[in-house]
DNA sequence: GTGATGACGGAAT
DNA sequence: TATTCCGCCATCA
């Protein structure tokens, strides 16, 4: 019957594939699309991160750009929320970028 | 329909 | 290695 379930939402796509993300490891939006399906939809990963509740559980701070950077104005208070989750993780950086060992998945 | 925007990416310089 | 520029694409005013 369903054999195009797998079109069902994307977000939701998106969350289970971000969820996948081992601990300590971090990938790019741009990954997290081409393995959802979706090359050259990197933006939309980010919007979709954006609009997670508060209080979600899923591990949005492993995302981090194609330059192994936070998407964040330095400073910011997002930013340090990601990076101090990170850092908590295991995840090195040197300077503002992310130490490349960590970096990439799949 | 049009232009602006952004938790982006890649190539050029 | 660091900047700058330009392409991309859903979303929204």
């Amino acid at each position: 019957m369903y054999m195009f379930m797998a079109e069902s939402n994307l977000r939701e796509m998106i969350w289970q594939i971000v969820a996948a993300i081992p601990k300590g490891r971090v990938t790019s939006y741009g990954q997290v699309a081409r393995i959802a399906g979706y090359p050259g939809h990197a933006r939309y990963v980010g919007a979709t991160l954006k609009s997670l509740p508060k209080n979600s559980t899923l591990p949005w701070y492993r995302v981090v750009n194609a330059r192994g950077r936070i998407s964040f104005p330095q400073g910011s208070e997002s930013y340090k929320r990601q990076r101090d989750r990170l850092e908590s993780e295991g995840i090195v950086f040197l300077n503002d970028k992310i130490s490349m060992r960590k970096f990439g998945w799949k």
